[in-house]
Formats: C-alpha cells, sequence, structure tokens
DNA sequence: TCTGGGGTCCTAGGACCC
DNA sequence: TCTGGGGTCCTAGGACCC
C-alpha cells in the first residue's frame, strides 16, 4: 500500500535556538519576525499560555517582562544551515522527498502493515532527534492533505500517526474544516455560509454545487479529503518564478537617498540569487511601502518595468530600479518598506538577445568576479552601487543568537573536563 | 511608539480580435 | 429605433501556506 507522509520539525525556529543552549529548554522562549515585529515561533510553554502564532511583539511587553520568557529575533541563516541538515537525514532514508518549507517535508512511502510503518516512523524520527537534535513529527496517509492531518494529530499525541482508509470512513464527521490545510479564516467563513463544516459535509456536498461556490479548489479539496491524490509528492523542483528582497525598517524615512539605498541592497540581493540559479528575469518590480496601520496606508505602492533583454546584471537592474524609484517617490510621505521582485524567470541558457546591440549589457566578468570575491572574503566585502546609508533603513533585530554554525568566532566551544 | 518575508495558485474582468 | 457573440490573453488582487 502506497502512502504519503509529512515530517515537520516541532516549534522550529524555537528548537533552532535551543540547541545552542540546552539551558532554555522546558522555559518559555519566543522567536519574532524580521524587525522584531511578529510572533513566528513559540515553545509549548508559550503555546500553553495562550499565546497565538502572529501576534505584535509590542503587545506582549508586559507578559514577557512578568514571566521570564526568552525572545529572539529571527536568525535565517542559522535555521536555514540546521534545515538543510534535517531534511539531508530524512533523504538519507527515504528516496522520495519533497522538501516544502523550511521546517517541513512531504514523502512517498509503501508498506503492508501499519505496524511496520508506524515502527520505520519512530525510527524516522529518532534518527533525526540523534543526528541533528531537532525534534519532529510524523503524519501518515493517503494524500497529502490527508497527511497534514495526521500530522497535527501526531503533534498532540508525540509520536508518529498513520491514518489509513478505514480510519478516515469512521471518523470523517469529526474533523473540522478549519483544522484542513487550504482552508485559511476566508474559505472557512465561506465553507459556513454553505453549511459545510466538517470533512463529512464537504464528502456530501454535489460536485456541480462544490463547483459553483468554490471552483476547482472546492473539487481538490474534496477530492484530497476522500483519499484521492491531487497532488503527488514529487521530488523534481518546479522552476521558481520569481526572487523577493524586501525589508521593513526600523523608522519610517520620507529621504529619497534613504530609500534608494534600501533598493540597491534589494538589487544585489536578488540578482546575486539570480545568477545562483542560473536564471535571468525580464521584469523588475520595486516597492516603496507606508505603515499598513497608519494615515498613509494608501500612499505607498508598487512599480515595474518590462526589460527588453532578460538579464542577470546588477548593474543594469540597478540603473532600472533607481529610475523607477525617482518616477515613483512622493516627498513628505513616510515610507516603512522597500523591496525588489524580480519576476518573468528565464534559465540564462534560454536567453534571446535583442536585435539591437547596443542594449546589450556585458558585465558579466564584473558580476562573476564580485560574487567571488564576496564568496571568499564575506558577503557584502564589495558591492555595486553607494553603500553608506545602511543605518537609516535597517529592521530591528535586538535580540539576536550569536552565528553558530557559520562564524568561526560564534562557535560554540565545549570544555572536556 | 511598536504589526514579517517569501512564495504559489486561482479568478474576474478588461482589452483586443474577428 | 436599432447596437453580437465568442474567443484569447493579460493582469491585479485575493487567498493560501510556512
Amino acid at each position: 500500500m502506497k502512502y504519503i507522509g509529512v515530517i515537520d520539525c516541532n516549534n522550529f525556529f524555537v528548537s533552532c535556538e535551543r540547541l545552542f543552549r540546552p539551558d532554555l529548554v522546558g522555559k518559555p522562549v519566543i522567536v519574532l519576525s524580521s524587525n522584531d515585529g511578529c510572533v513566528v515561533a513559540r515553545s509549548k510553554e508559550i503555546k500553553d499560555m495562550g499565546i497565538p502564532m502572529g501576534v505584535p511583539a509590542f503587545q506582549l511587553k508586559d507578559m514577557i517582562k512578568n514571566v521570564d520568557v526568552e525572545v529572539f529575533s529571527s536568525h535565517l541563516s542559522l535555521y536555514r544551515d540546521i534545515s538543510r541538515r534535517v531534511f539531508s537525514v530524512v533523504k538519507d532514508i527515504l528516496p522520495i522527498v519533497e522538501q516544502y518549507s523550511i521546517d517541513e517535508a512531504f514523502f512517498s512511502i509503501e508498506s503492508d502493515s501499519l505496524s511496520s510503518l508506524q515502527e520505520r516512523c519512530v525510527l524516522m524520527s529518532s534518527q533525526v532527534e540523534r543526528a541533528v537534535g531537532i525534534p519532529v513529527s510524523i503524519g501518515v496517509s493517503l494524500t497529502k492533505t490527508q497527511a497534514k492531518y495526521a500530522n497535527r494529530l501526531a503533534k498532540k499525541a508525540g509520536k508518529p500517526v498513520i491514518l489509513d482508509e478505514s480510519w478516515w470512513q469512521e471518523n470523517v464527521g469529526t474533523v473540522q474544516l478549519r483544522d484542513i490545510w487550504g482552508v485559511g479564516g476566508q474559505l472557512l467563513s465561506s465553507y459556513r455560509e454553505a453549511s459545510i463544516n466538517t470533512t463529512l459535509d464537504l464528502y456530501q456536498c454535489p460536485k456541480p454545487r462544490l463547483d459553483k461556490l468554490f471552483g476547482i479548489a472546492g473539487l481538490r479539496l474534496q477530492a484530497e479529503l476522500s483519499g484521492q491524490m491531487m497532488y503527488p509528492v514529487s521530488v523534481v523542483k518546479t522552476p521558481q518564478k520569481s526572487v523577493t528582497s524586501t525589508r521593513s525598517f526600523k523608522d519610517t524615512t520620507n529621504d529619497m537617498s534613504v530609500l534608494k539605498d534600501a533598493v540597491a541592497h534589494h538589487i544585489r540581493e536578488t540578482t546575486l540569487e539570480l545568477r545562483e540559479q542560473h536564471l535571468t528575469t525580464s521584469k523588475l518590480q520595486v516597492l516603496l511601502q507606508t505603515s499598513r496601520y497608519g494615515d498613509y496606508a494608501l500612499r505607498g505602492g508598487v512599480i515595474e518595468v518590462d526589460l527588453l533583454v532578460p538579464t542577470d546584471d546588477t548593474a543594469v537592474l540597478m540603473i532600472e530600479a533607481m529610475r523607477l524609484v525617482e518616477r515613483f517617490f512622493e516627498p513628505k510621505v513616510p515610507y516603512k518598506k522597500a523591496g525588489v521582485v524580480l519576476g518573468q524567470l528565464l534559465p540564462t541558457e534560454q536567453v534571446q538577445q535583442s536585435l539591437f546591440p547596443q542594449i546589450i549589457s556585458d558585465n558579466n566578468k564584473l558580476n562573476t568576479t564580485i560574487d567571488e570575491i564576496n564568496n571568499r572574503f564575506g558577503r557584502g566585502r564589495i558591492q555595486l552601487g553607494k553603500h553608506s546609508l545602511v543605518s537609516a533603513w535597517q529592521s530591528k533585530h535586538d535580540n539576536l543568537s550569536p552565528c553558530y554554525t557559520t562564524r568561526w568566532t560564534d562557535v560554540a566551544v565545549v570544555h572536556a573536563c
């Protein structure tokens, strides 16, 4: 029998921080989003206190003072590194693994007996925990959507959970739609309005009605929840469609040169990623955004330009981006966030050159050389475009943990006695 | 005072064509 | 006074995920 599983790291960012601070095991720990904005990871102790995911940090200030809570800023480079280690262990154990996000992966697995399947899952989770030190949960069922639900139960049970066809037949009436992967707040209320509350209600809804109300998404959900696979586990990575880099500022700014500096930074980040992935772009979008909550919520926006020849050249995109900033910028508007999105990605070897030779840029050597130097001597060591006002648009990260795995001076020291 | 970042997919509606 | 219908393509915006 063929099954689909989900393996998912528990409280991933918190577990990463605890890995190097074992004194924090059993204590309440929170990890904040970029700019120290919202809660993005909570230890069990925090969840038990009833603090929901995503609350703004400032609303928790008093609580953090009264209870002894350890707060961390997001340290994405550390988490990515740990993630890579976790899933390399998983991929050593199983042949078909599809990494879905920084902390979870789907996998295919075949087994003729539920008990041996259970044993293999238990073994896998202990192997990951022993090799990397990150606790994981495993849920297995017939489709991705069902497996995600099994994973939810596994987190509560503290051990792998397998839900086979007969389980779904018996329990379908008790599975609430709000606990289902793909049903967010908006869809949930739409389903409720249609008197569809449980998986059973969804099963029983005639296809034409479902199609009319929820379109293809509704039909797929119904199929997935009845064990009919709509989304197979895929080991081939689908090509990426866009590359984004954006950042909120600690304080707002209405200084165009500060915005240009920030946008230049995002151009460097995104174009570096293009070159690393051997991609080019022919659509450049620049974001200049205001706070979503203040009087200026509607003043920010996105401006874009299409490029005649797809490119991965930092210099070319830099010039275009600066032009867009100049065109869009309004004085006296307090900007809170800037960013760059590159779209219409095309593999470098498929680029078709323009008929008009004067617009072909050839900074290939320059870009490669800059990338090589930065690779060798540290990211951002030399860069295109001016770089002077970083402090003016930096985001907040007051509680960043050390670079345990990526900086020599931060590597943990073990004392043998 | 303070509210993340990076993605994907789907759909409605406008523009355009014959 | 009468004023089509059907198709494609593109894009903005919404919804979702982690």
